[in-house]
DNA sequence: CGTGCGCATCGATGGTTGTCTATATAGCCA
DNA sequence: TGGCTATATAGACAACCATCGATGCGCACG
């Protein structure tokens, strides 16, 4: 169990840090964020790198270089498999909203 | 940094280790499961101990002892956490689907 | 060219984690 | 009480991780 090649909990690890989940918090809201932004006073410009390279090989995230800066997005596959991994945890009695190639019908509560 | 106190970072750590999600996994399919059940060759006793309880300490999972046996099951606080959580990662144009109250009704494809 | 800036990599280091064996605790049964 | 089973705890150890300072690399602008 020492050498984690699972891609699930490779998504997990690379969230599982408060920098990393902020960073990943952040591309969420922004979409796109240059390296530049990602910076925080608490942490060294080496630390920052560490964290998106961990996050570049869990599969998170790319990085698009443009002139000087590096411009990082959320990969949409590993946005697709985290979906499927989050939704496949949870209560028994509350079904998770799993988007598979079936159709969801929304009914309203009867009472 | 060194400290994590942040309830979504524990909740991610505690998910973040192939046994422990596997362990996650079974309590979400069966709801809930006895330590005796979740026993596995590759583990001794004692690390599965050590994954319950750092599962326990994260609030994924609580402990009812029946007699001889102990019961796990998800807490669903976690669930709820873990929803909110996972639904605040994603693609910004593709909003997550998050359950509410309303009650989800499964239709099978037409073709 | 060279200088400056943004970012990555290297090497070291202290803290954390997963795992084990050995032992303790808790409940059942005779 | 004593033995048996299930689970937790203690202690130890190797692997891993987050962090830093120093350094290298790529790109823009003189």
């Amino acid at each position: 169990m020492r050498r984690h090649t699972d891609p699930d909990v490779l998504l997990l690890q690379g969230a599982a840090d408060p920098t990393r989940l902020a960073i990943l918090r952040q591309l969420s809201d922004v979409g796109e964020v240059c390296a530049c932004d990602l910076g925080h006073p608490d942490i060294s410009q080496p630390t920052l790198s560490h964290h998106l390279r961990v996050l570049r090989e869990a599969g998170w995230i790319t990085g698009d270089r443009r002139g000087t800066w590096i411009w990082y997005s959320l990969r949409p596959e590993a946005v697709v498999r985290w979906r499927r991994l989050s939704g496949g945890i949870g209560i028994p009695g509350a079904p998770s909203p799993e988007p598979d190639r079936r159709r969801l019908a929304v009914v309203q509560p009867t009472g």
